[in-house]
RNA sequence: CGCGGGGUAGAGCAGUGGCAGCUCGUCAGGCUCAUAACCUGGAGGUCGUCCGUUCGAAUCGGACCCCCGCAACCA
């Protein structure tokens, strides 16, 4: 990773709903520590996302309330943002899909792949209903199957008989949000012609079959092989970036465009690049030099339910504009996080709120917990007692108690007299160590590894102190106890860098705590690796605190009991 | 036969033909500067099931069972 940039894309959050744990799990939090990571590093990195506001279910949501789509997502942006703060997400960026901005670039990039000839309009027959007079989505019709002849049952497959249910073949169709009847309607839509784009997207992804994890590759090649079909990407609804139909020869142009805008999922994508002109646009910067650069590698971040739109749709939308973009480099992408065992649901009342959570325990104890469970290659599972477990025993007992056992020790103890150690050579190659497998594995976007290597350092730290017993040699040969100490604070400095990522906050009170300035990332400055810390730079708070709580048996339990 | 992932100690995982391992938890003893960590020792496995190949199988082949994601209008 010698790049000279890093685009950092994390997914968009629909918001027709609170963040839970697992936006945290899927992108937020990895997504951030890489970010972090990088600037640390010293590489000019931008990280850029927003709110994923169009798209029916918005629609419908809103219906509910009885109130508008715009209503509804200007209620739901400002939480976002909340969460943002709270957990310390490093965004450049975070704006959302309905700035003036992302509705011109987005039409922009459908009228050049009109341009280069990867548009076609075709008329297909969708489910409408009368009284309602909309079109509406499968997921919206209801009716009985024609096989087995089981009531209620979705209209493209019956989950009683499992059979697929082919369009029209539902028997007494009708709106699952008004119970009013449907029928199918002729419309006219615009469609990428995927597979027009499929040999340029094919070698696209076989040039990164070495790079991309094993299954990410694998569940990608077989999407591609079973052919790409040609995909809508507008949709009969008001609420959307409309379609620049007055651009387009007037036989080019679909019916009764006004009333219809673009696919949801064709416009959150084009996000990347709308937010980062934004993003450039308002820093006088040039957004070419981190898409057209190939020295700006992009790194995207997202749930495998995002997987096929990242790895295949998006690559092609790009492809399709003729203009070089940088693609996808590394799609990191995980699984699902569960909770106590059960798919995260709100009807099975397990969701955990991304806000409530850290209110209640901290950012920091969540990004913490997080981390050391992330679905990277298969399900993970976030448990009440691990997450105890987890945070008293490794976060506290180890890590925690390891910073709070130097720092009493040396205040006092030592710290009356300042002075100059030598650093033993063992610790200083340990350090070395430590920092290279960290980085290392932070560029391979292995989090869950990388954090395991902060623990095993701490541990080290620990043993270090242990072995060497200071306690005693503060009797018999004070300049000993000196030298160990002095050894231990540079682990202490060192964690503080090592913090900065997967704990910001913890980083920061640690920087407090030693009268040390924060860590500040700057452009081209490598900050991420040992640093000897001269004493006379440290300057103890009065009070020391321990930098992290440990958690009792009924703190889990009055936060479960409140929700 | 739609595509893909998975099943190994209480939990999470590594292990692709040669004595079944790691982290956490757990039990006993030691040590003690600390929110107590560390050290030493122990308990805990039918490696999903069955059949096969082999001197030898968690590992290779076959059949089956179970769990999960995707399946193009779920963002």
């Amino acid at each position: 990773m010698n790049s000279q940039k890093i685009l950092v894309c994390a997914a968009w959050p629909y918001v027709n709903g609170d963040i839970h744990i697992g936006h945290l799990a899927g992108y937020f939090i990895p997504a951030d520590i890489f970010t972090r990571f990088c600037r640390l590093k010293g590489i000019d990195t931008v990280f850029v996302s927003g709110s994923d506001c169009h798209g029916t279910p918005i629609t419908v949501e809103a219906d509910k309330r009885g109130i508008t789509a715009k209503e509804l997502v200007s209620e739901y942006i400002p939480k976002v943002h909340e969460i943002i703060e709270q957990y310390g997400i490093d965004y450049s960026l975070f704006t959302s899909t309905i700035t003036d901005n992302h509705k011109k670039v987005t039409q922009e990039v459908f009228l050049n792949l009109f341009k280069n000839g990867y548009i076609i309009k075709k008329k297909s027959q969708q489910y409408y209903s009368e009284s309602d007079n909309k079109f509406l989505p499968d997921r919206y019709v209801e009716g009985e199957c024609p096989f087995c002849h089981a009531k209620g049952q979705r209209a493209d497959q019956c989950e009683v008989c499992g059979r697929t249910i082919g369009l029209g073949e539902l028997i007494e169709p009708y709106s699952k949000l008004t119970k009013a009847p449907v029928t199918l309607k002729e419309t006219e839509h615009y469609f990428v012609d995927f597979p027009k784009l499929e040999n340029s997207i094919k070698e696209y992804v076989l040039n990164h079959e070495n790079a991309w994890k094993d299954w990410v590759f694998k569940e990608t090649i077989g999407f591609i092989n079973e052919g790409l079909q040609e995909r809508a990407i507008t949709r009969d609804l008001d609420w959307g970036v409309e379609i620049p139909v007055d651009e387009l020869p007037e036989n080019q142009r679909i019916e009764f465009a006004g009333s219809k805008r673009f696919y949801v999922w064709f416009d959150a994508v084009i996000g990347y690049l709308s937010a980062t002109i934004e993003y450039c646009n308002s820093k006088n910067l040039d957004y070419k030099d981190y898409w057209n650069n190939k020295d700006c590698l992009h790194y995207y971040f997202m749930g495998q339910d995002n997987l096929t739109f990242h790895t295949i749709f998006w690559p092609g939308q790009l492809i399709g504009q003729n203009l070089y973009y940088n693609l996808p480099y590394f799609p990191s992408i995980v699984k699902f996080l569960n909770a106590n065992g059960q798919k995260l649901s709100k009807s099975r009342g397990n969701i955990i709120d991304a806000k409530q959570v850290a209110n209640h325990f901290g950012a920091d104890a969540i990004r913490f917990y997080i981390t050391s469970i992330l679905p990277e290659n298969k399900e993970g599972n976030w448990d009440w007692t691990d997450f105890k477990n987890t945070i008293n025993a490794e976060l506290v007992g180890n890590i925690g108690n390891f910073v709070h056992r130097v720092l009493t020790f040396y205040k006092n103890k030592l710290s009356a007299e300042k002075f100059e150690a030598e650093l033993d050579s063992a610790v200083e190659t340990k350090i070395n160590e430590t920092f290279t497998v960290v980085s290392d594995l932070l560029e391979k976007n292995q989090f869950v590894a990388a954090l395991n290597e902060v623990k095993k350092f701490s541990t080290y730290g620990n043993q270090y102190f242990d072995y060497n017993k200071p306690w005693e040699k503060l009797k018999l040969a004070p300049q000993e106890a000196n030298k160990i100490i002095f050894n231990c604070l540079q682990i202490v400095n060192s964690l503080r860098i090592l913090f900065y990522p997967f704990i910001p906050e913890a980083s920061h009170r640690l920087s407090n705590t030693l009268g040390l300035t924060n860590l500040n990332p700057t452009p081209g400055t490598n900050q991420f690796q040992f640093t000897s810390l001269p004493l006379t730079d440290i300057n103890l708070v009065e009070n020391l605190v321990p930098l992290f709580k440990k958690l009792e048996e009924t703190d889990v339990e009055a936060f479960t009991a409140s929700v």
